[in-house]
This record gives C-alpha cells, sequence and structure tokens, in this order.
DNA sequence: GATTTTAATTTTGCATTCATTTTTCTCTTA
DNA sequence: TAAGAGAAAAATGAATGCAAAATTAAAATC
C-alpha cells in the first residue's frame, strides 16, 4: 500500500527509514491527526521511540509527497484537501486509471483475472450485507490488482500516491445507497471488461467509476473548505 | 522548473530547505554526478556549505521523488534510467500529456496562446539553425506552457517530476536531423490544434509526439543496460 | 475588564558528536 | 605475484546540543 518502495529495486532490505516513513503515512490514514491540526516533533518521537532526525528525515518525505505540510519554523500539518485540490485530482487519476485499464487488458493473465472475481463476488457480498470497511478493503484491492497487472511500477507508484492523497477523505465517503449500488454495478462491468479483455471499454468505465466517485468525495469534504485553516471543521469524530 | 513547490501553497516564504533541495537537482541536472557513482555526503556538505543533518533531509526527498537511490549505509546514486524505466514512464507521461491539452484547450486564453505562439517561432528558428540547447529549452518552455494553462497544480506536479526524472537522458538526445525535423512538424501541429482549441486533436498529438520522444530517448540509453550497476556503461562523458 | 507589551517557555533548524557499517589499505601467505 | 585476512580509515545512521524563531504566559497599560 506504501509508494516509498516503488522507486527502489524489490531486492533491497527493509529499510528501516522507509519503515518510519510507513509507520507515520499509517498513523496519518488511520487518522491520528486531525487534519490541519500541528505535529509537534516530541510527540512523534516519542510514539515511535526515534530522536528527531530520522523523524524529520521522515517528514520531509511525507510533505514532498504531499500527504503534509511543512510550514517554517511552525510544523508539520495534515494537508486537508480542499474541493479545488479534489477536483484537480480525479482528472489526473481518471487518466491513469484509464492507461492502467488499457495497459492491464493487453497483459493481464487469466489467473490474475480469477483473483480480480474472486475479490469482487467478495465485494458484492459485503455490499449486499451493507458492511462498508469489508467492501472498501476489497475495492482498493481490486483497483490495485489491476494496477498491478499492468507490470507498470511507475504507473502504480504515482497512482498509489494520488489515491494515497485522497484516502483521508474517501474513507469518510459513507456515500449514499443509490451511489454505493451505482458503484457496484460499475463494478460489474469493470470485471466484464477485465474478462473479455477490452482495453478502450475498460479504459472508459474506469474513468466514468472515478468520476463518480469523485462526486462523493467532494460531498464528504466540508462545504467552504477552501484553505489549511487549523480547526474549522476538523473534529467530527 | 522545480516541483517541490507544487505540494505547498504560494503564499509560503521561500523555503530555506527547499533551495537545497532545488540545489542538489539542478546539479544532478547539470550532470554533475555520474549516473550510478556514489554521492559522498561530505562533498556535497563542502559544496553547499551546509552540515550534514539538512544535506541528508534534501536527499531522502529527492529520492523519494525518484532521482536518486538511496542505499542503505552504502550512499546516494543517481538513478540510471534503464530501458524498462523508460518504457514504462512514458505512457504515464503520455496520458498524462494528453489530458494537459484537452484541459488546457478547455481554458486557455488568448494571451497564453500567444506566448506560446511566440516560444514557438522562437524554437523554429533555433530548429533551423541547429542549435540544440535553446531548441531544447524553448521546447520545454511550450509543453510547460500548455500545462500551466490547464490550470490544475496537481498535474501540474506530477508530470514535472516525471519529466524531471528523464530529464537526464532527454537532453542527451541529440537526436536524428530527421527525427527532429519530425518533432518541429509535430510542434506545429500542437500549435494549430491549440489555435482552434481542438482538445482531442491536442490531446492526440501530444501523444504522438511523446511515443516518438521515447524512442529517441531510449535509442540514447545504452543498450543492455538493466539495473543500477554503477560502473557498466557509465562514464562516457 | 480588555488590550497591548514584554518575558518565559516551547519548538524548530541546524551543527556536532557517537556508534555501526562499509570500504580501503596493508600485511601475510601460498 | 596474486589472493586473502585483518586492521585502519572513511562513510553512514542516529542522538544530542545549541541558537533562532514562534508560541504561550504574564504583566503592564489604557
Amino acid at each position: 500500500m506504501n509508494d516509498a518502495d516503488v522507486t527502489k529495486a524489490p531486492k533491497d532490505p527493509p529499510s528501516l527509514h522507509d519503515d518510519v516513513v510507513n509507520r507515520i503515512r499509517d498513523m496519518i490514514f488511520a487518522g491520528e491527526f486531525i487534519g490541519g491540526q500541528r505535529i509537534p516533533e516530541k510527540l512523534l518521537c516519542r510514539k515511535l521511540s526515534i530522536s528527531r532526525t530520522p523523524l524529520r528525515e521522515a517528514l520531509k518525505v511525507l510533505a514532498s509527497d504531499g500527504l503534509l505540510r511543512l510550514l517554517p519554523n511552525r510544523g508539520a500539518r495534515v494537508v486537508r484537501l480542499t474541493g479545488k485540490d479534489v477536483d484537480e485530482m480525479f482528472p489526473v487519476m481518471g487518466a491513469l486509471e484509464a492507461l492502467a485499464g488499457e495497459l492491464s487488458c493487453q497483459r493481464i493473465t487469466d489467473d490474475e483475472i480469477d483473483e480480480i472475481r474472486a475479490l469482487h463476488y467478495q465485494m458484492a457480498a459485503h455490499h449486499k450485507r451493507r458492511e462498508v470497511n469489508e467492501y472498501f478493503k476489497l475495492n482498493q484491492g481490486i483497483h490495485g490488482k489491476i494496477l498491478d497487472a499492468t507490470g507498470n511500477e511507475t504507473l502504480r507508484g504515482i497512482y498509489l500516491s494520488l489515491t494515497g492523497r485522497i484516502r483521508l477523505a474517501r474513507f469518510r465517503a459513507n456515500f449514499s445507497h443509490e451511489r454505493w449500488d451505482q458503484a457496484m454495478a460499475e463494478h460489474e462491468q469493470i470485471l466484464q471488461a477485465l474478462e473479455s479483455r477490452d482495453g478502450p471499454g475498460l479504459a472508459r468505465i474506469l474513468r466514468t467509476h472515478l468520476e463518480n466517485t469523485c462526486e462523493s468525495v467532494k460531498a464528504v469534504i466540508a462545504p467552504g473548505t477552501d484553505g489549511e485553516s487549523p480547526a474549522d471543521s476538523a473534529n467530527d469524530a
């Protein structure tokens, strides 16, 4: 799920530094830091049992990845996505996902399709039972498998980086029943296109699928949120 | 030209840290470090007149950006692009550039088109006189302007990051006269599509343009280069 | 009592230092 | 002379210390 490992070859031993980056990333995803709120270095040092030096290195990396915002002399805070951000990100993700669709259809094996089909039907079950978390996890899994099937590490890295940035907003998108049903229907089409290896078709469906998701995500983002103001509608937990 | 600033709002004061990152990035682009060769931290510290702490932070950022490779306990080295890398990157850049074409046609102003036209004719002049460096710079400028016209900072950041990664290989691509003439012809079409605000058309041309560029770049990459081995065909200066 | 000023505390940025790993050099031995 | 073992040197990873900036608290003024 992390994308720090896409820039390095798989043979490397699991680096300690990447570990810190990933742990902080996971903490961000887990919602441990309220959006826009300052994150004191000391606190993280204690939590991770490391000194400030490796911590700060990790913070810089996460900031350059777009997950954190580093204000000079004024600490780090998790980025609050604005409506503008989401509007910007989704066309890009759409283009990337469409590309992934085309590429994967050219290379995907029967086994890989089987795996995706399995995930798909599991997901359908969770959808029927309205189990959001399980559905969401499998959903991520399917899109991940499609990405893997492209065999394009670069594409994968960039896409995951973008996904990561909106994940925070996304997993809160407990969208409407109608939208959810629609998304499930779109996934039926995705599976079909994959099975018939219809690259352009898959690209088209994925793009629409994402556009629709974009709307749900934007709906979740607090309206009027247009900046990084530390405490407007942050703590709605 | 740098893309470190796309993740932060424009209002920030010019951060000292980003400065270090950008200076190292420029040094890499300037070819100061031979591909694959180890970069001693001490050397960079002296060159930049900073201590190791901020330097290492910058290195981590550049590594996460894909420009450097950090091997645990074994230093940093500039990434050597393999043929596989280039093959992976160009479809992605193609998708992004196509998107940029479509988006920019929707928003571009007459003034912006004028600017691009100016750059285009300057570039044509340098092409006629076979002045590679000047041509290359203006070429970058034109594609940059198209990107700017999208108004999509996210797209811009990702695209520039990718461009940066292959810039090293690219600027050495003193391609054949035929390819150069072809590229220039493609640029004529690009300008035309822009002037008539033909989004899909521009997208198509940009994609082909990039595919052709891909071939030239791959030709430059030493054949048989399939790894990061420090000393296969590194010093061909 | 509210607001501005000033002092104290905290936090960040960077340099320095220490421990561990890697690399290089030297010396031994076949 | 070449190869290998071992020691010295250098480089990296991480912790600590110190100066500057920012935040908080307190005091003074209106």
